[in-house]
DNA sequence: CGACCATTTGATATGGATCAAGCGATGTGG
DNA sequence: CCACATCGCTTGATCCATATCAAATGGTCG
């Protein structure tokens, strides 16, 4: 883990409130109930979990809170590769090394594991080694679906982007965005102003409400889902 | 495999001039001296290997020529996820379908394998699941770095487009393009003719040459790297 | 209350798309 | 063997979506 992340992460007991995080979704077996391979440690918001090129030496699952994977290119932009909610698994390379960086958006506890034991599970355990491919396949169906985000309009970004949160924060209707207009920005490949105009845009055409800047209600998914197509 | 593709490919005997088929990437040893598990099956230009949603019970490696596999979008809009050229391992999901087609750029040579058998012999083997698994995770790692151009500027994706085929057909200097400007293009997220026109920019800069529109040969590869960073 | 930071809104600039025409290689039929 | 159609590519002119630059607003915390 990053020399960092000790400097602003707690670690300390386990959660006594990990609610939702019993999702199907990115779920390794390994992460099941019995949890006593790894250990649970507290992030604070904006602290570093680990950085791009670090030894991947852990895999983790977020229990509370909300994690961005992040690259910087030299030019000083950032790309967010992904957002994980309760429930997701993050972090699992093949590689020695991280090829993102992560960060803790909100307050977060995380289950963290030893990779290598993760690994060596799987070389005995072969339902266990079908897993670790199916997170890498899910993994990468996800990058795939990203990418090709990238290629439509900002409209068509900001629907998509509005329909998944929705979607796996089963929140029927009503989004609290955990991540700022700089993250869903860099997510999308977009400029704040963009993102935020797009979101007055929808406002305006009733397909949205924005009672607060991170508070959204999807009105008309019809609207979105048509940019979404 | 797609019935269409019946009607296009000739499954005829192994080809006899197979020559550059061993590069070290992207192989699964499942293809690997003993290939007694799969049948070599041929695909004229423009030949669908499969397509989109098909089921996905053959994993392919490109014996001769060059693949390329995209995704038609609502509006029409076609988007390349990759090329793969001899030695390359693609069509391995772990969903049930394909998520995009693919298609024959050249007339091809590909070796087929039955995906069930490679999963059995995953099960019985742990180091073929590990490769399985190491496949999967590669195919990721380049999906994320086509992520990342996408959010670049014209000049320098095509500047990385060239280094990453003059990398891979290492014909140190010069490339031989199999694919068209339009494949390029759809690859990259940009118009045929912003590709053309980059081209030209980057010949009239010197830093390369085009004596034929399918053949390139870089000239001063520390310009390109500087758009590449 | 006042400072600060995130977000929104406004005005302008620009990179690449779009529309349109020209060019060069390849192939075909007279 | 040469006109001519075709196709892939290049070049030119214009337009537009989004970036950029700038300022106003609003929510949060001391």
């Amino acid at each position: 883990m990053a020399n960092k992340t000790q400097t602003t992460a707690h670690a300390t007991q386990p959660p006594v409130d990990n609610g939702n995080c019993d999702l199907p979704r990115n779920t390794l077996s390994l992460f099941g109930t019995d949890s006593h391979m790894g250990a649970t440690i507290y992030f604070d918001q904006n602290s570093e979990i680990y950085g791009e090129n670090e030894p991947a030496d852990y895999v983790y699952k977020v229990l509370s809170g909300t994690v961005r994977t992040y690259k910087v290119l030299n030019d000083g932009r950032r790309q967010v590769g992904a957002f994980y909610l309760p429930g997701d698994v993050f972090g699992l390379e093949i590689g020695d090394e991280h090829t993102f960086s992560a960060e803790a958006i909100t307050d977060s506890s995380i289950l963290v594991v030893k990779r290598s034991a993760v690994i060596a599970q799987a070389a005995r355990d072969n339902g266990v080694a079908r897993e670790l491919w199916a997170a890498t396949a899910r993994e990468l169906r996800r990058t795939q679906d990203h990418l090709l985000l990238l290629i439509k309009n900002a409209q068509e970004r900001v629907a998509a982007f509005l329909l998944e949160m929705a979607d796996r924060s089963q929140a029927g209707g009503a989004i609290e965005l955990p991540m700022s207009r700089q993250d869903i920005a860099d997510y999308l490949g977009l400029t704040i102003e963009t993102v935020s105009r797009t979101l007055t845009h929808f406002e305006t055409a009733a397909a949205i409400e924005l009672p607060r800047s991170r508070r959204i209600v999807l009105r008309n998914r019809s609207v979105l889902n048509k940019l979404n197509a």
